[in-house]
DNA sequence: ATTTTCATGGTACCGCTGTACGATGAAAAA
DNA sequence: TTTTTCATCGTACAGCGGTACCATGAAAAT
């Protein structure tokens, strides 16, 4: 056979050779070889999947990316119906933190992607913007309902708050990433914080 | 002459410019050529003056934490007596976010110190670590302090709030370097934080 | 039965990077 | 005055990384 083989299949299994080198060896160790190795081809068919480098890279990207969404979703149809502000909040928190070992890797290589926008315009700073942005709306949204919801007076200001929240959770994840404290004490921290939202008065 | 030439000085030279580079084109730019033309001398010099890369980085990483240290000292000391717990606090947190230009190339070039150390157990931890761990303990004392004197009831915890602080400081910067929104909006959010904490009843 | 397409392999080239080696002038030490 | 030390320079070498080029078998298409 010509092999007509499923390129997005072969690009996913490359991608996530990727993701595996990045994540254990820094994203500085992503090389065209060490990324042919991990997936255990030749060199050349990673030429011949994505043409040059740069385009891996924002291939890899992108696919972080839809692939956080993913997760967000599935976890979210396994919560049980129906889902309060609050369980939905502190789900979707639970995810920005670098829990299982998947979940460090994508925090890991995301933020080492991050890094690298910084001073690289080319590669897009869109997603560390666009992305924040739309998590940022939609957490607004829960929580305006959350305190809409409440007879308790709650004294915060939704935007204000998703921002304060996403920020603190991404502070977080870089701490238990950097090893400065467990994904445990993060998770406590960020519960205290939740706790005096949702629960006022003490 | 052998211009018996002060090497410190001359190290701190070479550091500057390295902090340059990586500030305008990411840590990986940082390259030996790219260090020396910076500083305006061969290649020949920064190999004089530090023998290996290694003692480079390494070299310029703790020159980022005293400088960070030194930065924070003159900040106090320009504070008017007596520095009340509250506007302690202030600083200290203002200090940590990427306001001017200075403190965001030190924001930036740390960060990407930090997500080297991810992966990189040679280049040590100890900084990520030690050092916000320090902060943490101090900033929990002065809040401890803010605490006691106060008459108000106030329900949180001094450690995990000195905690809280410093990643949602650290989460704000990072969103801020990486264009999500401006410094501006980054201490208005934690200011808003600030104000519930000292003034609980509103 | 040819010819073309597709997936794959091997290898070569060029540039960059860290590091090493030797040279040189000038001043301090002898 | 001779010798040694010091800061500085230029250059070279080996390795690696991205990219390009060519080959090949096997199956479609003609």
């Amino acid at each position: 056979m010509p092999k007509r083989v499923d390129h997005g299949q072969r690009r996913a299994h490359i991608i996530e050779a990727l993701v595996r080198v990045a994540a254990a060896e820094g994203l500085h160790a992503v090389t065209m070889r060490a990324v042919a190795a991990e997936a255990g081809m030749s060199l050349n068919l990673v030429q011949y999947y994505f043409d040059t480098k740069a385009q891996l890279m924002h291939a890899a990207l992108e696919r972080l990316e839809q692939q956080s969404h993913a997760r967000w979703s599935a976890r979210l149809a396994r919560l049980p119906q129906p889902v309060t502000p609050q369980v939905f909040v502190e789900t979707f928190l639970a995810e920005a933190l670098p829990t299982d070992e998947e979940s460090r890797a994508f925090h890991l290589v995301w933020t080492s992607y991050a890094v690298l926008a910084m001073t690289d315009p080319e590669l897009a700073a869109q997603p560390f913007v666009e992305g924040p942005n739309r998590l940022e709306r939609q957490l607004t949204a829960v929580l305006q309902q959350a305190r809409d919801e409440s007879a308790a007076d709650r004294s915060w200001d939704a935007a204000t708050e998703a921002a304060h929240l996403l920020t603190l959770a991404h502070g977080l994840g870089t701490s238990v990433l950097v090893g400065q404290r467990g994904a445990e004490a993060a998770t406590r921290i960020l519960h205290a914080h939740l706790d005096r939202l949702f629960d006022p008065g003490e």
